[in-house]
DNA sequence: ACCGATGTCGCAATCGCTTGCATAAAAAAG
DNA sequence: CTTTTTTATGCAAGCGATTGCGACATCGGT
């Protein structure tokens, strides 16, 4: 097969440089890379002529050759949910800066998609990094990453027994905080409304709440933990199985932002008043909740350095590759923000001191609103 | 330079499969394709053994031998920001079910930013989609891009002279049905806080609200329209010179959720009431306007269609390289939704039907509410 | 039994870039 | 003025997969 027709191509090659200059490949290559064998004088005419021809290397080419693309995987539940976002965020900042791409995918919490974008990955990217599905119960995927010899790094969910990096929240602490918000303020029967049992994370999240009802010597009632799904619906459907009960509760802790969103507006509708009917806290900080009336308690879980660190992690595994056998679980401490929604209707604007602060995250308009 | 040892390297290549079976690799690589030239003997033995070393192609190869990648590049300005969230996923979803993945890279707002990520693209992708960022004032790098025969499709955001493909909303009209909503309402003095002034979508709004004035015999006043950005800071300034007027505005047009998020901040810090003493209306629709309180009246962008119609006119044009010459510019229609914001106290809730709908979007429990 | 048709498969080149080794020229050493 | 060393460059293999073309074998036809 012969060499594709030059005057055909639209691309420049370092042979076009070569030729021009009627010096060798080699020596054009070794040249743009400054490799101290090649005479100054050359370097520079190579340069000047690839800059002439606007020359741009071939990716692909590099990555065939060196057996690396520079590229890191990212598997996410969803794109439009507030922590992901910001976790992509963080990942894309720290890829850049370090000069790697992000390849993004979502499994669509759905474990099948998952599988598919995991195969799809594993043979152009340099390292993954994923959050587990809602519905993932086998990881042998995962682990045939590994297997390959991919670095791989969880966060927000991580299976259990993997060798890989984790960066996670310390959920357990979150959970204790936001619990004992609401008992301090006075309420006492206290439903947990959260996703799937078997997650780690809603485990943990259970813990902490469990936790904070030992520490005050509240009652644990089995009836008021519910096990759905972060979503909205799943908080409707959740909302509306604990008003059925005989004994309803007086707070609730929604373990997502849209399972408290839910809540929110299911209680505006049989006219339940928040805090005065109800009190609820939110594991999570989408924007919304400052705004909410009344504002929502919650939880600022720190997805922009989640996906930074989650990074770090990847690119520096992939980086002294066979060194450093050692995965870490970084543990990411979360801000609780008290607002109205936890606060019981007497105190409610002695407890809440009016200001509110702006934070500016990264100097591109991206501000983040955080109310106490 | 010796092949490298194959007891050293981890990954399976056709190589090994057809040493294991005593062929050729051109062999195996027909077997996996299918190629009729192959016994079915042949077909089913290298698709066996494929299966047991647990073979997978390499797909950097593929790509350098193909010249094709089935990689789609994004640049969007914001990663976290609503619209561009929906637009990505709309992206993501498209390309899947093609076979493309997705190379996400985000501008930040910033023009030099925008130029690195376009030229670390520019040799790794089939095609890019691309939303401008706010202070880009050349495009010569996307130039460079259709030079170099890269499918390109702007949305939201596009330069005003380049062949490419626009997926843009019909700014104009949907400023024109905001504004007419307002004055409907009883508006009169209605401010303009917009992104930069450069920018066509502000142009295209601008234009529609000034329409709207016209048709209604309402008097055009340059003092009320500002523009600076489409960030939340943006829209503080913009807001606080509003109010520094002799002749204040009773409405506020905000030509973004964020410029709209802080104008009812900075409305509830200086004791306006909305819509009492100030109509607001908002080119975008953030959940948050839908719980804000009161809700804000705003435009639904329909960020998901504009992502999914960007890939689709992305991978035509790839896929169909050298015919239909045409580029396409799609308008997409908005839909308003008019809530408390936007309605003169005293018929409030006469005007605004009391019921909400829930809308489903895509079966992974990423609803989205609109409240009418 | 000879010949062309048909069916299967291998050789080798190629995508664009990198790099170990050889080589040639120039410089330093003897 | 040789010999050794240094300096600068070229050759060619190889990353893994694809594919045009040729090779060989089998088979039917006459």
């Amino acid at each position: 097969m012969p060499r594709l027709d030059p005057s055909r191509r639209t691309t420049v090659t370092i042979y076009d440089i070569a030729k021009k200059l009627s010096i060798s490949a080699s020596t054009v290559s070794r040249a743009l890379r400054n490799h101290p064998d090649i005479r100054p004088e050359t370097v520079e005419a190579v340069k000047d002529m690839a800059k002439k021809l606007n020359y741009q290397p071939n990716t692909i080419a590099q990555s065939l050759r060196e057996r690396r693309t520079k590229l890191l995987g990212v598997i996410v539940p969803e794109i439009q949910q507030h922590l992901y976002g910001s976790v992509l965020n963080g990942i894309e900042e720290v890829a850049f800066r370090k000069g790697y791409q992000v390849l993004v995918s979502k499994s669509g919490e759905s474990y099948e998609r998952e599988l598919m974008q995991t195969y799809a990955l594993s043979n152009q990217v340099d390292g993954v990094i994923a959050c587990l599905s809602q519905h993932t119960h086998k990881i042998d995927h995962f682990r045939q990453l590994k297997n390959q010899g991919l670095p791989l790094v969880f966060f927000d969910r991580a299976p259990e027994r993997l060798a890989a990096h984790r960066v996670l929240f310390d959920n357990e602490a979150g959970s204790f905080a936001l619990t004992e918000n609401l008992i301090r303020s006075g309420f006492t029967r206290i439903a947990y409304l959260s996703g799937p049992e078997q997650l780690a994370v809603c485990q943990e999240r259970l813990s902490g709440y469990q936790k904070a009802l030992e520490r005050y010597n509240l009652p644990f009632d089995q009836d008021l933990v519910i096990h759905t799904g972060f979503g909205y619906q799943d908080g409707r459907i959740g909302f509306t199985r604990l008003m059925k009960l005989e004994n309803r509760p007086d707070a609730i802790f929604a373990a997502s932002d849209q399972i408290a969103t839910a809540v929110v507006v299911e209680a505006r509708r049989i006219d339940l008043e928040i805090p005065h009917h109800l009190g609820l806290v939110a594991f999570g900080s989408d924007p919304v909740h400052a705004l909410l009336h009344p504002a929502i308690t919650g939880l600022h879980p720190k997805g922009y350095e989640m996906g930074s660190t989650a990074a770090q992690l990847c690119i520096q595994e992939i980086e002294q590759a066979g060194k450093n056998k050692r995965f870490r679980t970084e543990r990411l401490t979360t801000e609780i923000i008290i607002r109205h929604s936890s606060i019981k209707a007497s105190g409610e604007d002695s407890v809440v001191s009016a200001y509110s602060r702006f934070h500016k995250r990264d100097g591109f308009g991206d501000e983040v609103i955080y109310m106490y």
